[in-house]
DNA sequence: TATAAATAGGATAAATTTATCCGAAATAAA
DNA sequence: TTTATTTCGGATAAATTTATCCTATTTATA
């Protein structure tokens, strides 16, 4: 479904969210630890969530990654995966096709716009809150 | 959501369907040509439709690969799905974990058992007849 | 039986994704 | 201002996926 690059996205944000409700920053060796994933390849990954504007970063000495407070309940899921995986997931042809649309279907575009649009919807009401609060809570977990 | 290789491997699944109705077995180049795939990784992805009895393949001349009429109604697109990417798709955990159930779930496990177990019932109620019947009628398309 | 036509399958190459390494730049604190 | 700490970013490597090539094997027909 998503890319391994954006599967880590997704997990280190949340964590990020959840140690920014308490005021702290993280370092990429903390998130990777914590999420379970090869720290310099989240680094990466850090990097493009910091010039998508979704987590911000703090250099030097005492610095880390964070999201402010009043940004994490607004702060949707799909942000995420646009900023690492693009919009392939929505848009884009299941099967493959270049041009796919009403006028020019493959053969499952109509029963697969209707999962696409459920998982759109899904991505875009969706935020780092509640799955922050989640984790915090020990409700679910972000590595095995 | 699919690899490049399921992509091919339904369009050629339901060009294959298409044929078969007329009692026309097709070679790996005119499938390439009418899905706008690469021959020789189409033919690889053949080969493992007939592996998993999906498609039959005639060797020798006047061969091609070519569906038994009467279970082109029978076999769904989950089939093919499985025999090229496995069960990746609805199983295995939305952000990568390894570990993901229930009992140990990860953020988003709940919203996208939704999404899965509605793309699982798709898959598993198409056939591929249906989808042959509209590339024949032409309402639908198997390239560009 | 010989021949031509066709799939099967191994070896290999190209492209993309995933992952690592290391020095540069920034910054807080001593 | 110096030092220690930390992110940034380029170069590179490893792994996986995608794609190609060539030969072997099979088989219908002449």
């Amino acid at each position: 479904m998503f890319s391994k690059a954006c599967e880590y996205g997704i997990r280190a944000s949340i964590f990020i969210a959840k140690n920014s409700f308490e005021g702290k920053r993280v370092s990429p060796k903390e998130i990777a630890a914590e999420i379970d994933s090869p720290q310099a390849f989240t680094a990466k990954i850090l990097q493009a969530l910091v010039r998508n504007n979704i987590v911000n970063s703090v250099k030097g000495a005492y610095g880390g990654f964070e999201i402010d407070k009043k940004d994490i309940p607004l702060i949707k899921l799909s942000q995420v995966v646009e900023a690492i995986d693009g919009d392939a997931v929505y848009s884009g042809c299941g099967l493959g096709l270049s041009k796919c649309d009403e006028n020019h279907p493959c053969p499952v575009h109509d029963k697969f716009k209707v999962i696409r649009d459920g998982l759109k919807v899904m991505l875009e009401t969706t935020n780092l809150e509640e799955l922050a609060l989640g984790i915090k809570s020990g409700v679910s977990f972000l590595k095995t």
